[in-house]
DNA sequence: GATCATGATGTAAACGTTTACATCGCTTCG
DNA sequence: CGAAGCGATGTAAACGTTTACATCATGATC
């Protein structure tokens, strides 16, 4: 008992037909309650539970929405996955992860493997570009795209404002009293990272710094945040600080500064993008740009569902989420405008940028 | 076109009978190398992608597994996932992930609904009693239970070994020369805290110390660390070390003794469990249990499939996860069996209690 | 009392696969 | 030449639901 228990074994129990044991069990309207409770009876005693598959291939429903992300290290996706989630549960949407896709074959196998699985697809992955979804994806299956170059898709868009958040960052910087602003950069080609750099040199060009700006080259990585910051004491004069495009790197680099006796953020400043849990433990607690990530993954699915129940209705495709600057102690004395109050160590100012998101 | 395209679509356009294209598609032997070719190249040109809910109707395979998580937050889920994932990925099977299940009610509800959807299931939830699951799972879908209270279930249970670790971070401490060890437990009733506070007081025990031992209640939270950090001063005389029962609140409380000027290692030690990666971020870097979540998290998954594959063959149901214990610097100096160099901040060494798990 | 509306229930088709079995044509062998 | 064997392919049933439609009893209406 248990399983393999169906409608048709409740039915015989209850001495009545699959389809009245299928609408007692969906709680259809035209049923002589006697019947109703006697079926549902039936059904608790024997332990029946319905069978989603034969559910979902009649119904072409699986209440089921897939993710398609290119890894699951780190608080990165573990935040996303928890935005997705708490907005999936919240309307009865169960969640099938997908991840790791090192090629654009193994993510095509992904998106395949999703059909008749799912209602829908969030999709976060380098190789997710038009032709391949175009290729594994079939035309009718609403999907909606994270932080993907927006614009050139026919799919619902969501992304990051990393340029937004470091023009902030760098601006910050220069309230502070800083000149000299070193960055450091993400790994060639990554998308985020290179909207972060353009960011950090519009931010410097604004204020007519241009000449000043120095790029090392970075992997998002504490180590390459490391090599980076042993680097930095070539240059003469030293920079009197340092944005990272991650956190990582920004805690890579200030541990190297560290070991050369550096007191930060006396001698030299050091932030960072992302606002991961470290940030705020390290000493001294790192000033970064907070990202929402959370945030994306609920708005990701909340634009999902509104695709599936009116597909192609809405009218704006693409939109992008604000990031704020967060100010502790690693980017010095704050003379300009966001430095409402020396900030606690743990418990930090928020400085919203645009209009900020809702709280988690 | 995508969408809708059925075997029978492409058996008309290429001129067989649906039983050929099932065929083709699955790679069977029995077939004319000829027409495979030309109905793979039809099934191509049409997009057509299978669809999974009539597939695992008929199969009764869907080559999907469930994870029901009683919460998505932070790292130690993250990383659990991250676990199954990747076991999970190596067999082909996909991920349905169900958590933060606030009652036994939804709970119940989740197992149901996991019904003809999964292979199997991996399930961590305080609610998981033998009745419940019982009650709301068939008797024959394979499940392994991770991290319950062990022995009690008819089926297989991981868990993390809480007891050991704990009692070989005591015997650490007491090999650093400390002698006066507090510690901050868990929330009430739970497992793991339980499990390590029993740990904390065999040490003790065994090295005659039992009279020395003070509990501090706690919550697993930073704030609740930092509470049983004020609370420390009340204490004549003032214990020389504290382990919390999780990382977090060994940070909580590590800020409290700061905020009095205490110097850690010095005046006072801290230690925590978990070791979650803020643990070596901190000043000091905390000396800690590792956990090797992702690990449990493989395991669960590897022993799910033994089971799926021939249901009660393996004889030993019950594994428990061995810890380790992790030198940084916030434990002082060590005298101890342990003590094999001076440990670097960034660059732990790791103390393999019993046989150390795979590495990731 | 015949007609009709109404509400409860049963019958059977449909969803898109897989697969046991039947069929058919060919080769091979006696 | 006919039987047997075999490989390729087709036919149809099965998986467990939902639901359009048919049926049937009941009571109301004229």
């Amino acid at each position: 008992m248990g399983a393999g228990v169906t409608v048709k074994d409740v039915a015989k129990a209850a001495g009545v037909s699959v389809a009245s044991v299928s609408r007692a069990l969906n709680g259809h309207k035209n049923m002589a309650e006697e019947t109703r409770v006697r079926i549902l009876k039936c059904a608790e005693r024997m332990r029946y539970m319905p069978n989603d598959a034969a559910r979902s291939l009649i119904t072409r429903r699986t209440h089921t929405i897939g993710t398609i992300l290119p890894d699951l290290h780190g608080e990165f996706f573990s935040e996303l996955i928890r935005g997705i989630d708490l907005a999936a549960r919240a309307r009865g949407l169960h969640l099938l992860v997908s991840s790791s896709h090192g090629d654009a074959g193994e993510a095509a196998a992904a998106l395949r493997s999703m059909q008749g699985r799912v209602d829908g697809l969030l999709i976060m992955s380098p190789h997710a570009d038009p032709v391949l979804l175009r290729a594994n994806l079939p035309d009718s299956l609403p999907a909606v795209l994270m932080n993907a170059s927006a614009g050139q898709s026919r799919y619902p868009t969501l992304s990051i404002d990393n340029y937004g958040g470091a023009l902030a960052m760098t601006r910050h910087l220069i309230a502070c009293g800083h000149r000299r602003i070193a960055f450091i950069a993400g790994p060639a080609g990554n998308l985020d990272g290179d909207e972060r750099l353009r960011g950090y040199q519009d931010g410097l060009a604004h204020a007519g710094l241009t000449h000043e700006a120095t790029v090392f080259a970075g992997e998002f990585t504490e180590e390459s945040g490391h090599a980076a910051g042993q680097e930095l004491f070539r240059c003469t004069p030293r920079p009197d600080a340092v944005f990272a495009a991650n956190d990582m790197m920004a805690i890579g680099c200030l541990f190297a500064l560290r070991e050369r006796d550096l007191a930060i953020p006396t001698d030299i400043a050091v932030v960072g993008f992302d606002d991961i849990p470290i940030a705020r433990y390290v000493t001294p607690p790192l000033t970064t740009v907070r990202v929402r990530i959370a945030d994306l993954g609920r708005s990701a699915l909340t634009r999902l569902v509104a695709e599936m129940e009116a597909p192609g209705a809405s009218p704006e495709s693409s939109q992008v989420l604000p990031c704020e600057v967060v100010v502790r102690t690693s980017c010095g004395q704050c003379f300009g405008p966001h430095n409402r109050s020396k900030s606690s160590n743990r418990f930090p100012i928020a400085v919203p940028i645009n209009m900020p998101g809702r709280e988690t």
